[in-house]
DNA sequence: CTGAAAGCGCTAACAC
DNA sequence: GTGTTAGCGCTTTCAG
């Protein structure tokens, strides 16, 4: 059985040396015509083509970027990838691309493969706020930068929006639509940007004089059962909630469905906002009021940062910082309305 | 500034070859318990950690495997990607995703770099039915294997529902409800998932004596505009439609979504019935009947069968065929009903 | 059980 | 302009 046929077949072929073919490979300015053809000519009839791994053992390069996520078939990380992939591919890059279910422990491992399989530089999606390992591999001057959440310390290059302002634009909208009591659910709040649009949903609260009262917020796992009971309790207090602001859309649309379930209309009995503006939330099924995170230009500059630092390596330290923060937008649609007295 | 560590400078440290270093990292059986712990040792010092793309030209393996689809946005392929990832990850590779966006360029490029990266086989979730890329490398024995799509020649690994069966069996589903005047939308046949499906909606029709109606289908790209024509003939027409056949759940959703804008309700004036069984299709917003492709199962048994491939690739040929047909699953839920007369 | 040496396929000085 | 010669960091005979 033939083997694959290497640079070494194509100069033997051409009559040329193994230098020369990988000259005309790498497109080196000066060589005489004939002898490129005749490279070009073997390369063609020996259906020869260049062998990447060798070709990364001297170079020091892959060209490849490693990408990890907390949940691929999350519409906000499917929608990031994408792009991620696609801009990552017109800078001559490819993407591998790891899912951490967001498990620190996957992060680790998909971490340690990535770097041993020598990726050029790495883009993170999801990482704790206190992680510490991309806070080493970051110090360590190895290419890596964030998108949609940072570190607590913010020693890490990462582009994310202003998400203490997007909750605070969030709940303000709500009040301005003259809701006083607003609940508000959220997972646990280990990522910087579920923490930091906690805070900034305590701060609307507090600039409108309303106080923050912790029994009309959830923090946790977001199953049906443990909504649907803090729906409940929210729905019956004396003084029930009129509306509603969700850490994120996925857990507003979870929270559209089981008011659909109980009878309780949105939003004439009850106001919700998300965040993220997933393309669902678009959807007349759902039409969600959002705040956007801009998570398609986030993707686009999380890819020309990374490769401007991994292009860049050997500038200056300033330089290194690629972090940027976006604004983000409210996006009004038919889930929030005026409360009437 | 210290460069990387490698398995030289271990050695030196240890005290040993270089050679005996390779031996402990890949577990060699016979090592004097007191060396191992030496390397060992050194290896924790250094923080040496091995240079895949090193290890990978001399062994041929690059435990990567590339995934080619056609737009991971989709949540069909956000949903397979999701599972192909972790179970390649459990069975020792990663994974470099690209994605198509459903050009046959694409498809051809990508395909290019990961064969230049070395990649040990290639899933692929969207190729045309004459694709002859796919095709030649298939001829050419590198481990490939179709999911979802396959070719029309039949002569590569795939696995796929019964497309044509599922395809009958919604068919049937909306028969049996007492709906004749049944409308077809699919995006153009290039697919074979597509061109199969087609054909089963024919052969239900045929089997139950109604006749196939051209201007009762639409073929072609689905934009908003299209679908709203099409909707307003197939409603407006003397006989009209009673129910409507959507090649995938995001038409069925897309056509949902403009009934919606129309008045049209759903089931009451017009059943509708989806393919694929997305995640979102369960969605009480949504509760599209729709037939399951068993897409988590197919991802898996398309990993397994890669991993087999390529790990046995010098087996007989006859194990060289890792098809499988699934079976496709009516899953009836709130957008169709019995038609009242 | 361990070391020496060759080599995977390519690129990068350095000659000429 | 082009060939020669060394490696990149690892694994793998082949000795011993």
């Amino acid at each position: 059985m033939k083997e694959r046929v290497n640079s070494k077949d194509v100069a033997k072929k051409a009559g040329v040396s193994q230098a020369t073919v990988s000259r005309v490979i790498n497109k080196y300015p000066h060589i005489r015509d004939t002898t490129k053809e005749k490279v070009l000519n073997a390369i063609n009839e020996l259906g020869f083509t260049v062998d990447q791994v060798a070709r990364s053992l001297n170079t020091r390069k892959t060209s490849t970027i490693g990408l990890l996520v907390g949940d691929i078939s999350n519409s906000f990380f499917a929608e990031t990838s994408k792009e991620i992939i696609s801009i990552a591919r017109s800078l001559g890059y490819d993407v591998m691309l790891s899912n951490t279910d967001h498990q620190s422990d996957n992060l680790k491992t998909s971490l340690a493969t990535l770097i041993g399989k020598r990726v050029d530089g790495i883009i993170v999606g999801s990482v704790e706020r206190f992680d510490e390992q991309i806070q080493t591999l970051h110090d360590s001057k190895f290419p890596v930068i964030l998108y949609n959440t940072r570190l607590a310390s913010g020693n890490c290059n990462a582009v994310v929006i202003d998400n203490f302002k997007g909750a605070r634009i969030a709940t303000e909208h709500l009040i301005s639509l003259h809701h006083k009591k607003i609940a508000y659910v959220t997972l646990p709040l280990n990522y910087s940007t579920l923490y930091e649009r906690m805070e900034g949903y305590k701060q609307a609260l507090a600039d409108s004089d309303i106080p923050y009262d912790p029994a009309s917020v959830y923090i946790g796992e977001i199953s049906t059962q443990a909504i649907e009971n803090f729906i409940d309790i929210i729905m019956s207090s004396p003084e029930k909630c009129t509306a509603v602001f969700a850490a994120s859309d996925q857990i507003a649309i979870k929270i559209m469905e089981i008011c659909k379930s109980k009878k309780i209309k949105v939003p004439e009995d009850i106001s919700i906002i998300g965040f993220d503006n997933i393309d669902l939330s678009r959807s007349p099924f759902i039409d969600l009021t959002t705040i956007s995170q801009q998570h398609i230009k986030m993707s686009e500059i999380a890819v020309h940062n990374l490769v401007n630092m991994i292009e860049n390596k050997d500038m200056e330290e300033e330089n290194q910082n690629a972090s940027s923060v976006l604004e983000p937008q409210l996006i009004i649609r038919g889930s929030t309305k005026v409360l009437d007295k």
